[in-house]
DNA sequence: TGTTAGCACTCTTTTGTATTGAGTGCTAAT
DNA sequence: ATTAGCACTCAATACAAAAGAGTGCTAACA
């Protein structure tokens, strides 16, 4: 009785090279195999033994009665939880890697595209990486431009170089000259600050100084306010999403299109990825541990990124929960570390 | 011996009801369907001689001896072109195109992205339209700023307010203010014009006027020449990629992967489009009719869309071979006229 | 001469049955 | 506590037979 559910260190030895192999071949693990694969100089009886003991705490499942073991979710969370021995990153991955993030001249748009590829193409799964949160970024300069009568072009640029815009409808037509003005009197006041800064600095000057302020400045916070009324939504950038119609496990095309109509939803996906803000280092959902139904038979290994120390974005790969945990993992901290690295604003 | 070539008014009507019923069964007619479905009061027998002429042209094909009779990509190409009897646009699907298309204050990119959705979510395929033209459109204002050291960013706006940005690398340090005048000067002097005739002109100041001009105007030149030096790729929104998991047709994982790719390269895609651009009304694509081994089993129903008269981009729907071309068709039409329409100045 | 009924034939699909092989659980021996 | 042995289960494979759909051809017919 107690024996069945003690997890005693063989178990646990069983349990892992069993995982290990499991994710190697793809194919239940049986207990001749694993008899022979372990260290542990068991025959395959004893093994037999242990392994239903696995099956009774849930760790591991027989597909039917003849075939072998599989890990369950349970089974792989213990696996990269406690058991996983961490594979040193790969030297020449690390290079392509740098080499790939660190090159000159490109905007902050550019790079993250440019993460999200190299998560795919060297991870042969999706990749996928979170845009900076847009309310954290600093303001660098504001723009309005006439457009036709009473719309107006706003443009307003961040961080490092990324750009963003929208039309605004304004109560009257503004002269060339006067937008001119707006534009120049927010950068001068509101440059190096953070949007959420001026979108509530602009809130509070539109209450306070309603009277005192002359108009052409009430105008132009006016419209600052229209325009940042909204903050953006989130967004993410995926790559390599055909790399997992390869995976045999996905091959169900009926899984696949949800799993691709979750991609294009993009609101599950990105709710999932906001759970990792919080927590800094790798985190991990196996299976139907994210709570998406579209990614039961997937896994998501996340980390967070930062720009002057502030989390602003998580990047990570999305592969089947078959995946080498053991490489990936160590993958994508480093690739978080690096993407860091390269948006923050250089020394 | 005659008989066997020649295309007569029966053969034709047989062929044009085999699609049809194929269109809508998806499963190979044999002759007894075929008689039960055409007006033509022929016992199968005869339908029997006259399919097997039809087979002898190419137009049909029979899957094996006991299946019934396919169209052919020539078969196909013979019914849109002569047979097709096209249905008129079915009035809500019109209204609910107008209503997405029309609505206020949307820069073009927002219309484009609206035009595919509005493409995939009526026909239940995949929608694509290509971006306007970079090089047609007009410039509507550019601006330098800087960001750190020598590297500048260049801002321009386009037509209806979409706005384009590039980081470009300076030889020394200019100052804001030095930027400033460069972004007025070349806003005066060539807002109006086309892109390309805009990077021409460009071209010409920095050979003839170097030693007139001075020195702060042809910085502003010599940057804007930067900045326009590559034209930016064409590229496509697309939507509903989702929809074609759906097709009986397509589900091989196999074929399915190869479409997604192609996607996501983009190039052939787009060399395919841009075929169209020339024409004007429809134009079809039937399965290896692209030259494209991933569309082999898809179908392409473009339109070309204009500005100021002049074609700038591509619309059109991509969906299994058999499709329902009578409805297809008009719906294309119309969409990349109300496209038109919807980008084209008001008033 | 064009149309049709009839029939033999082909080929896929379905159904049923037997066999094989992998792997287990249990029991009894070590 | 470990292990050998054995009966048992179940998927996978193979094979055979039957059913069904549709054809091509021939001969009769209007």
């Amino acid at each position: 009785m107690s024996k069945s559910q003690e997890l005693n260190e063989r178990s646990l030895c069983l349990l892992k090279t069993l995982v290990e192999r499991y994710i190697a071949d793809g194919q239940p693990i049986g207990s001749r195999v694993l008899s022979k694969d372990s260290e542990l100089k068991l025959s395959p009886a004893t093994i037999r033994n242990v392994m239903a003991d696995l099956e009774d705490m849930g760790l591991i499942h027989s597909p039917h009665t003849s075939a072998g073991r599989v890990p369950t979710v349970t089974g792989y969370r213990m696996f990269v939880d406690s058991l996983l021995t961490v594979k040193p990153l790969d030297q020449q991955l690390l290079t392509q890697l740098n080499t790939g993030l660190t090159s000159q001249t490109q905007d902050s748009g550019e790079v993250i595209g440019k993460a999200s590829r190299l998560l795919s193409d060297l991870t042969q799964m999706a990749g996928v990486v979170t845009l900076p949160r847009h309310e954290a970024t600093q303001l660098h300069h504001i723009e309005f431009l006439p457009m036709s009568n009473t719309r107006v072009l706003v443009i307003y640029v961040t961080g490092e170089g990324q750009v963003h815009n929208k039309i605004i409808n304004t109560d009257r037509e503004f002269s060339a000259a006067e937008l001119q003005q707006a534009s120049n009197y927010l950068t001068s006041v509101y440059t190096g600050q953070s949007l959420a800064a001026v979108r509530e600095a602009v809130l509070t000057e539109l209450d306070q100084e309603r009277q005192q302020v002359n108009q052409a400045m009430l105008d132009a916070v006016n419209m600052a306010q229209q325009a940042l009324d909204q903050p953006e939504k989130e967004d993410y950038v995926l790559s390599g999403q055909t790399n997992l119609m390869g995976f045999s496990e996905l091959s169900n095309v009926e899984h696949l299109k949800q799993l691709f109509d979750a991609f294009n939803q993009k609101r599950g996906v990105i709710h999932l990825l906001d759970k990792c803000h919080s927590t800094d280092g790798v985190q991990i959902f196996i299976g139907e541990e994210s709570g998406y139904q579209a990614f039961d038979h997937c896994s998501l290994v996340t980390s967070s990124y930062s720009v002057n120390d502030e989390v602003v974005g998580v990047l990570g790969v999305i592969g089947p929960t078959r995946m080498a945990y053991e490489k990936v993992i160590p993958f994508v901290d480093v690739t978080a570390k690096l993407l860091s690295a390269a948006l923050n604003p250089k020394g």
